[in-house]
DNA sequence: CGGAGGTCGTTC
DNA sequence: GAACGACCTCCG
């Protein structure tokens, strides 16, 4: 009998009535009222009669999580279907690196289900984040998690460095704004219209494991800010092409309406919000919804490079880079180059005393 | 920040 | 000799 009841949960979907308090589950049965009658029969033949009697199929579906994303797993494309996360400006500081995390198979995946990291070395399609490793500076726990490949998309290169990279900072920007900022992020697979004017859904896969390649990624974002009498909750769902997307397009551009990207994902979104009584404000109307323009983003990678450089050729290296991109660097930046030349040419002259 | 690839040692 | 991990170098 336990068995038949973790074998249900396990099925996803209807877990609402049956393991959380109905109280927190009514906008979740409202928009689910036609699956009552499904939910019913579960509920007085938990058995599933002759039909089940050897059991049904297993998803893998049911709700994974990690120490700072939650996620579902989409076992035949070997993508997740959807990671969700929490971001405050608490849980940006940290100095957690990337350089001491690897991509490596989810163990929590089934090997069956599970991407390997040779499925996308030498595909042509970068290895994508679905919750950002930056998200998690302030754990290491959290940050390796995130290179689970459970986590993971095929990625087009010059997109996620790009455009989606300063998507991500900008979510990253809002709880400056924000006390509370929840993201949802996925892959879509959407139907394209072919010369004969018919709709078809089509996506390439990758590697032994056939790891399918999205189309589309989306992003939808709902911000919280605190205040009297009451509090703001704004949301920005965005559809981004999975290929290189120059500066010249704005996040606006990729907007979509909430329901539009439920229709789209087959994904109802925090069911737990009462959507009837809490106006949900559009973000891009709320906040600027403004990504990095070409210099400002020159800029930053400049500051990082110059902030990491190894050696004095790296450093100057940076800024002639800069320099030639006709980008003047700011205030910031120069006397962080200041400084470093300043370490180098001292460490310099340790090594040759000691040297003599 | 977001990624890639190559080299060199160790290991069985 | 293949396989793997640590480390370095490179790109937008």
């Amino acid at each position: 009998m336990k068995l038949q009841l973790k074998s249900l949960r396990f099925l996803g979907g209807f877990m609402c009535g049956a393991a959380v308090s109905t109280a927190s589950c009514v906008a979740v049965m409202d928009i689910y009222k036609e699956d009552r009658v499904h939910k019913r029969e579960e509920n007085e033949e938990p058995s599933g009669g002759i039909v089940g009697q050897y059991g049904f199929p297993l998803t893998g579906a049911d709700i994974r999580y990690y120490a700072n994303h939650t996620l579902s797993y989409d076992q035949a494309r070997r993508t997740p279907r959807w990671v969700a996360e929490h971001l405050s400006n608490q849980k940006l500081l940290g100095n957690a690196e990337r350089k001491h995390c690897k991509f490596r198979p989810d163990p929590n995946v089934p090997v069956l289900f599970t991407a390997h990291n040779e499925d996308y070395l030498g595909s042509g399609w970068s290895r994508g984040h679905m919750a950002p490793a930056g998200d998690n500076k302030f754990s290491e726990q959290a940050m390796a998690e995130t290179f689970y490949l459970s986590n993971i998309v095929p990625q087009n290169y010059e997109n996620n460095a790009g455009f989606w990279n300063r998507l991500e900072m900008y979510c990253r920007d809002l709880t400056k704004r924000f006390e509370d900022v929840w993201i949802i992020t996925g892959p879509l697979v959407l139907p394209e219209v072919g010369a004969d004017g018919k709709k078809t859904v089509s996506y390439k896969v990758i590697g032994k494991d056939d790891v399918a390649v999205p189309t589309h990624l989306f992003k939808l974002v709902l911000a919280q800010r605190k205040g009297s009498p009451s509090e703001t909750l704004a949301v920005g769902a965005f559809v981004v092409p999975n290929r290189p997307i120059g500066f010249d397009h704005p996040l606006t551009e990729f907007q979509v309406s909430l329901v539009d990207l439920e229709r789209m994902s087959g994904l109802t979104f925090f069911p737990k919000v009462d959507r009837t009584r809490v106006p949900l404000q559009n973000l891009c109307n709320l906040d600027s919804c403004k990504l990095l323009s070409s210099k400002e983003f020159n800029l930053y990678i400049a500051t990082r490079k110059v902030g990491s450089a190894p050696n004095p050729h790296k450093l100057d290296k940076a800024m002639s880079e800069l320099k030639e991109a006709g980008i003047a660097p700011d205030s910031y930046l120069l006397n962080l180059y200041a400084k470093k030349k300043k370490e180098f040419e001292s460490r310099e002259v340790k090594d040759n005393s000691r040297g003599n």
